[in-house]
DNA sequence: ACGTGATCATCC
DNA sequence: GGATGATCACGT
């Protein structure tokens, strides 16, 4: 069992040991048992790749390497190195946030150094002879940051103002707000347009996968001049 | 129930 | 084919 990275260097060293594997491959030598496919173990491919890496966190809310201040994010994507899905942020506050800014921000801290793990992660590819792509580094320009923090601050503006009910998955240019429950029965504490508590879907922020994709896109680019 | 890890399943 | 809403497992 890996223990924690010292350094970020260490941890950009064991992305480049497990790159190109199979997460067959990495599960073996971390003798974990493969499932055939991801309907029951969503989460898998992620808590797969933070033992490998030495992640501590497990489930608490923080970042998954608190001392580097580094948050692991890995990213199914296609051959032609798209991202297949939206990226999961954290959960939203739906009541008590109000007046916060977005530099104290959960997501604002989990996105300002974000360890990127892409896995080749086509449906029709067994989990076990998925490939693991190159980790990076990355955090987000200036300009990421504006749109990031735009998108925030609108949604937050919507929760507040007991507006849940009229947010969609469209809104946002970059983040978005979706359910993030066991189910749609699921219930949490939120606003309501009058003002009052009232009992609603909890939601998630997550990443639109065109800007994840434009992250990508942007590493390749480096990776290749 | 909440927060972690996300992908599934369906709709357009 | 892609995005949105729904869902699965686990630890606390």
């Amino acid at each position: 069992m890996p223990t924690s990275p010292a350094s970020v260097t260490e941890l950009l060293e064991r992305c480049a040991l497990i790159a190109g594997l199979t997460l067959g491959q990495l599960a073996a030598q971390l003798q974990v048992p493969v499932p055939a496919d991801l309907r029951r173990e969503k989460g898998w491919t992620g808590q797969l790749l933070e033992m490998a890496l030495g992640a501590t966190a497990g489930s608490q809310a923080v970042q998954d390497f608190p001392e580097l201040a580094v948050e692991l994010k890995t990213l199914p994507i296609d051959q032609y190195g798209k991202p297949l899905e939206s990226t999961y942020v954290c959960v939203a506050p739906l009541t008590g946030a109000t007046g916060q800014q977005w530099q104290e921000s959960w997501v604002c801290r989990k996105l300002s150094r974000v360890l990127w793990l892409p896995v080749l992660a086509e449906r029709h590819i067994a989990p076990a002879e998925r490939i693991i792509g190159q980790g990076f580094l990355w955090q987000p320009s200036p300009d990421e940051a504006a749109l990031l923090q735009q998108d925030w601050e609108e949604l937050m503006e919507l929760i507040a103002f007991g507006r849940l009910d009229q947010i969609k998955g469209a809104h946002g240019k970059v983040l978005q707000l979706r359910p993030k429950a066991a189910d749609s029965k699921a219930l949490t504490a939120a606003i309501g347009p009058d003002g009052r508590p009232v009992q609603s879907l909890p939601r998630g922020f997550y990443l639109k996968s065109q800007f994840t994709a434009a992250i990508l896109q942007q590493q390749f680019a480096l990776a290749h001049r």
